[in-house]
DNA sequence: ATGGTCGGGAACCGA
């Protein structure tokens, strides 16, 4: 079973790479962020067409998710639990043969300080109660998406640029391990300990050309997940493709569940 | 060159 996150940044800008992504990397499931349109819009059909599941948590304009499965979707979660007030479409979660997916797309925080720090804290907090809960899950759990988090500075091309932004701040770094910490593995950095790896190039100064990226993008997995991983990886090379993301996809391959 | 690049959607905001 593959598991992928790919921040798109625009279903209607990004659906033929899309499209030639998912031919080529063969993904069972593919969490989805920044859709940036209404459930309405999302044109469903381009993937039920080749024999995808969809379930949609969208928006006007900005922010949405979205999952692809090649199994059915069941059990569909839409809005991160704990703050109903909230209005920005950030989480889907779902069941799918026998694995828990949830996909996020954590605030981006800037500027900081500010309210939208604020909002990226507080909704990392939120997001520590759901990965907590989720643990007590019996299925294997993957917590997949874009966290607008670096790390640690082995995640950043330029650290000393990057220092007081809200992807880097202390704050975020200790909110991410907070929840690292419950018993997660976070599936690259088990796969490759020490590597030079990064999922996101900005468009602006010609980011890509100097290779300055960060690595933004993870997948979490609980205990029982982490003991299934075959493989995971980065599909870097989509980046260099004209109309391509920012972001790239990140994988992990899990072996089949005993019995 | 005091900007630079995208996407969404129709003037700017978000990243």
């Amino acid at each position: 079973m593959k598991l992928a996150t790919f921040n798109i940044n625009g279903i209607a800008a990004r659906l033929p790479r899309l499209l030639e992504w998912l031919e080529t990397a063969q993904p069972d499931v593919v969490g989805l962020q920044e859709i940036k349109c209404e459930d309405s819009r999302f044109p469903r059909a381009a993937f039920e067409d080749l024999g995808w599941h969809v379930e949609t948590h969208g928006q006007k304009g900005f922010n949405g998710v979205a999952l692809l499965s090649r199994h059915p979707l069941v059990d569909v979660v839409r809005g991160l639990p704990g703050d109903p007030d909230d209005e920005q479409a950030r989480f889907i979660e779902a069941s799918v043969a026998g694995i828990r997916i949830a996909n996020l797309y954590l605030p981006n925080g800037n500027p900081q300080p500010g309210p939208k720090f604020t909002y990226k804290l507080e909704w990392m907090d939120r997001l520590a109660g759901r990965a907590m809960a989720l643990l007590e899950d019996e299925a294997p759990v993957v917590l997949a998406g874009d966290w607008n988090v670096c790390p640690t500075d082995a995640d950043v091309a330029r650290p000393d640029m990057m220092a007081d932004d809200a992807l880097c701040r202390p704050e975020s770094r200790a909110a991410f391990r907070r929840i690292l910490t419950q018993g997660w593995t976070e599936a690259i950095r088990a796969r490759y300990p020490t590597q030079t790896l990064y999922t996101f190039w900005d468009y602006q100064a010609g980011a890509w050309a100097k290779n300055w990226g960060l690595r933004i993008d993870h997948l979490l997995l609980s205990p029982a997940a982490a003991d299934l991983m075959v493989d995971a990886g980065i599909d870097r090379d989509i980046r260099a493709r004209e109309k391509a993301s920012d972001h790239v996809p990140v994988w992990v391959e899990l072996a089949p569940q005993a019995g």
